[in-house]
This record gives structure tokens, sequence and C-alpha cells, in this order.
DNA sequence: GATACGGGTTTGTCTCGACAAACCTCATGG
DNA sequence: CCATGAGGTTTGTCGAGACAAACCCGTATC
């Protein structure tokens, strides 16, 4: 995955096509025009350049995503986690702490989550 | 803490900040254009924006943090949990291991931090 | 062969953040 | 006094992203 960096408008429409796709590149336009307002051209300009980007790919009509959500989510908590935990999910986990508390079903959760991630 | 927005470069700047506050504006100003290759008014404008989010003071041509990187950090993090995995902590470590491997001292820091969370 | 519609693109406007040239004011010292 | 430097502000340029008006082309339907 090279250097990749979403706008708003990129994610709020990704976020669309991944509740939808496959779908028509019209059938798109309309659900922007209806959830973002968006007039056609403007959903065609973003979907040519995701297409750029390899992110989807609009093949006789018809709109594929070549990113999947957690893909970007992946992409995106590693993003954080260099820029400002130098890449350490303790540290991470540390500076959360202290603002919140975790419910324990929570700990629980990520107590087996990190007993799986031992084997 | 009110809703909170920071662009790169503020980002970058106050990265600087946080190093070396309390600082003199001009000292500031100095180190941005060594460091960011900023001129004077850009710093001078980056403080006076900040100062207006109430982020830092200029005061007696003194400037200090209002915000700790911690409280960024966390802000963000929270940020990019709500975003992405609807708050869960779980969620987010889960797609993380997903993607990428502990090491073993990482995961006895995390098994500490939980423990610590439960008391 | 006019009209309509699906499936687009070209080009331009608008906004906003990043950055800086030129200017301002006041204190100090030669 | 006049220069110099600290400590700023006003104003404008530039680039980029968000969005859209107007246009284009093929097909098919009347």
């Amino acid at each position: 995955m090279d250097k990749l960096e979403l706008f708003d408008a990129e994610k709020r429409f990704l976020e669309i096509l991944w509740a939808r796709e496959p779908v028509k590149s019209t059938e798109l336009a309309r659900i922007c025009q209806e959830t973002l307002g968006w007039k056609k051209p403007t959903t065609f300009n973003m979907i040519r350049k995701l297409a750029d980007k390899h992110l989807l790919k609009n093949e006789n009509a018809t709109v594929t995503a070549l990113i999947s959500r957690g893909d970007l989510q992946r992409q995106e908590s590693e993003a954080l986690l260099q820029q400002s935990f130098q890449g350490s999910v303790p540290a991470f986990l540390a500076a959360f702490l202290e603002g919140r508390r975790l419910k324990p079903d929570e700990l629980e959760a990520l107590k087996r989550l990190i007993e799986e991630a031992e084997s």
C-alpha cells in the first residue's frame, strides 16, 4: 500500500460505496445527490480521482472498491500510531487510559485478544 | 475540550513549541525559520491563530502552550476511535492485529496496563 | 431524424489554509 | 536625532480541494 492520504470528502464517498458496492456509477451519482447533495459531475470526478489512486475501479459503468474498509482503518491507525506514539501500541493504550476508563467487558475482550496474539 | 481540528502546519508548530516552552516569541520565530523554513510573519500568524483557539498564550513576548502533547494525543486517538471503530478500543486492537504482530515485550506491556486498569 | 437518457469529461469558480512582503511601534544606545 | 532591533500586524499571493455548469458521445425509441 503506497502513500495514502484521504481527504474528508473522499472518506465520506467511500463509506457510501462500501455500503452498496458493486454499484452502477449513475446509481452512485443518485445516492450522492441524496445523501451528500452532490451534483452528477462531482460524483464522477470523485470516481475518477479515486480510480487514479487505484482505490476503486469503474468498469462497464460499475464501480467497485479496490480497498476494503478494514484496510483503510488499519492504514489510518498505523498512521496515527506512527505520528503520535512512535508506533507503539502500549503507548497508545497508556495515553488513552489516562483519559477514559474501560468497561469490564472491554478489558476482558482486550485480554482475550492479547492471549490469542501470544500464540 | 471543544471541537478541535488541527491542521498539519499547526501540529508541526506545536511539536516545536512543546519541545521548548516557555519560549520567547522571537526565539520561536528563529527556530521555525531554521527547522521549518518559515519567515517571521508566518510564525507570528501561527502564534496568533493558535492563541485565538486558546491552544497557547503569548504574554510579555513569551509563548506557553495551553494544551499538552498528551491532551492532543488523547483527543486525536478518541477521534480516530470514534470515527473508525465506534469508540471501541478492542475493535481498534483487533483491526490492528490483523495487519501487524506485536513483539513479546509489547504484549507484556499491554498485559500490565490492563491489569492496572482493572484495579 | 428529433428527443431522451445513460455515462461520462472539461473547465471554471469558490473557499481556505500556508506563507510572506511591507509596514508599524516602541525602547535603547551611539 | 537617527539607527537598530525586538515584537509584532495588515494584506495579498498561491495552491489545492470541493463542487458544478455546460458540454460531449453513443444508443434506442418514437
